[in-house]
DNA sequence: TTGTATGCGTTATCAA
DNA sequence: TTGATAACGCATACAA
């Protein structure tokens, strides 16, 4: 057990009180020069760090944020939470990951790292049904939402702007002259499938086109699903030529499915995905895709954080719809 | 600003001393049980929770673990992680993520994570020439290696069998009737491709094969010398039928490399990775890997480390080796 | 078996 | 501009 340096130390050996130490190390602005210039020394010398348990102790703060996704294995999650670490570090800042399994109550996630004392919170992975908790976590935690957002709320977030991204993604299909264009999507209860589905249901209207249930999935995006929902359409006399998956991840599987079916792509079917994750650039893949760009939301997420942690009452982004870009590759 | 309620305030409502309360915290033994009640009950009435930070003031402990690994946003990494993650937390602990992006110097990290006084570590990445560093942290927080381990040191460390699981691989593509087998590895500096390469060239000589320096990568594996070489490789006269990449991510290139270069796997190629990544088992890649097998690994070094940091002495594993495990799906 | 008193390392308050 | 002193919430040595 080795020992660590203390303030105390520092003051003793700079000749100070404790309490000026504290001043230097929080750039209290009015100490003599020169004493700060011995108190830096003694620091320098005696390889001084402070002890952040002690400084939350007082502060309450801890300068870690909390971090909640439903998967950090899916890649779209894992990608993103390397952003955030990253850019959280340089500001000083660490991150506990909180992996919910895609199944804890958002309320005792919430409670959990309100109890570690996090500075301040981002959820990457909220229902749209979640009623507005600003009362469950004490309210000197800033939350923000990152990539899904509930209905109603009265707390930032920022997330893509998914309508406009199905829209972009159909706009692409018919200019390749797809007519008949299928969708995959996933439960209703997160804004990224519902607003996806949104933007699908607008786009196939203001182009003209059919708007067909059968094409249409909404249910639970597992492997078995698609595998299913693939080979019933493209079984289909009439079959589409196209098939949105509303996450790279489904896309992946489709382009298998597909190809179980006897089908090839993109000759046959058209195949779009979204999120860009890793993978869908790898060219065995080339999955063409609509891409979250995920540097820029989590940039905007984490300033917005550290802006309401830091309580740098300049102006605040508020919601922020990050635009989508298209990703054309071999796919479609 | 909520109040938390407070041990005092939990010992005024049982009517016993604070002292009291912290040793039905704590577990300790000699309480009489009706005090203990009482205070069991006060506690549920006021809804205490302890506070970790004051207790860590004094314990030193943090109940959060660092988990140090080169890129999160890797499968491989994402994937063990995820297992950390929830595993830690059934015990009690939180996990802060440090990611070196392959590039920060261990003694740094680990210096860093030490000022955050975690309980301990698991180091997911580490060279092989990494010096015994043991002095750098404080030793009472404990390490535990994971996945690659230096060649000297002191700690305990949790990997796969290396050489072993290359030598499963060498025996399933003989066995398939390959005689010419290209191996595609990665720096020495790491044990994972280290052994993954001394596996194959035993494998190769016990094999009675022929050892062919012209069919063998060591470069940093990215997407590019991964091109190159399969490239150069497969226009060769007498090229080799099948291809070892010690990992998926790896042979995923690969896959794509080999249709670039109009062979079919795995009718002219075959093709088998490391790790088994979850998106490996798509059947779209459909890869046959040497998996890790990663929930063991995960179990055994987060267990090793919880024994380490709770001072538990009974038996600790030492070092553990995991046994590989292949699974054959179609590039083979 | 329990309570009192002390201290962990820092910041905040107050007086000087 | 600085220093003494009191917190922060808990665990622990010691006394009882």
């Amino acid at each position: 057990m080795k020992h660590r340096v203390t303030i105390k130390e520092v003051a003793k050996y700079a000749g100070v009180s404790p309490s000026t130490v504290s001043r230097v190390l929080n750039n209290y602005p009015f100490i003599k020069p020169d004493k700060k210039v011995k108190v830096e020394e003694a620091i320098k010398q005696l390889q001084f760090e402070p002890n952040e348990i002690a400084r939350s102790m007082i502060t309450k703060k801890t300068k870690t944020i909390g971090l909640i996704v439903d998967d950090i294995s899916n890649p779209f999650f894992s990608e993103t939470s390397r952003f955030i670490i990253n850019k959280a570090r340089q500001r000083g800042y660490e991150v506990l990951i909180y992996d919910t399994n895609g199944e804890e109550e958002l309320k005792h996630t919430l409670k959990f790292l309100s109890n570690k004392n996090v500075s301040g919170i981002i959820v990457g992975s909220v229902s749209r049904f979640e009623q507005k908790h600003e009362e469950i976590v004490d309210e000197s935690i800033p939350i923000v939402y990152f990539n899904r957002k509930p209905e109603q709320t009265n707390l930032f977030s920022v997330t893509m702007d998914n309508k406009k991204a199905s829209k972009m993604a159909i706009a692409h299909l018919v200019q390749k002259g797809h007519s008949k264009i299928a969708f995959i999507g996933g439960p209703f209860e997160y804004s990224t499938y519902y607003d996806r589905y949104i933007g699908y249901y607008e786009a196939i209207i203001e182009f003209g086109l059919e708007l067909n249930e059968d094409i249409i999935s909404r249910e639970t995006p597992t492997s078995e699903n698609i595998q299913k929902f693939v080979a019933k359409v493209l079984n289909d006399k009439d079959r589409p030529t196209a098939i949105i998956a509303t996450t790279d991840q489904i896309a992946i599987t489709v382009l298998d499915a597909v190809v179980q079916n006897n089908c090839q792509v993109p000759a046959d079917v058209a195949v779009i995905g979204f999120d860009n994750i890793a993978i869908s650039s790898n060219p065995y893949i080339g999955l063409t895709t609509v891409s979250q760009q995920k540097r820029q939301m989590v940039e905007t997420a984490l300033n917005t954080l550290l802006h309401l942690i830091e309580d740098v009452v300049t102006e605040i982004p508020g919601d922020v719809l990050i635009p989508p870009k298209l990703i054309i590759r071999k796919t479609t």
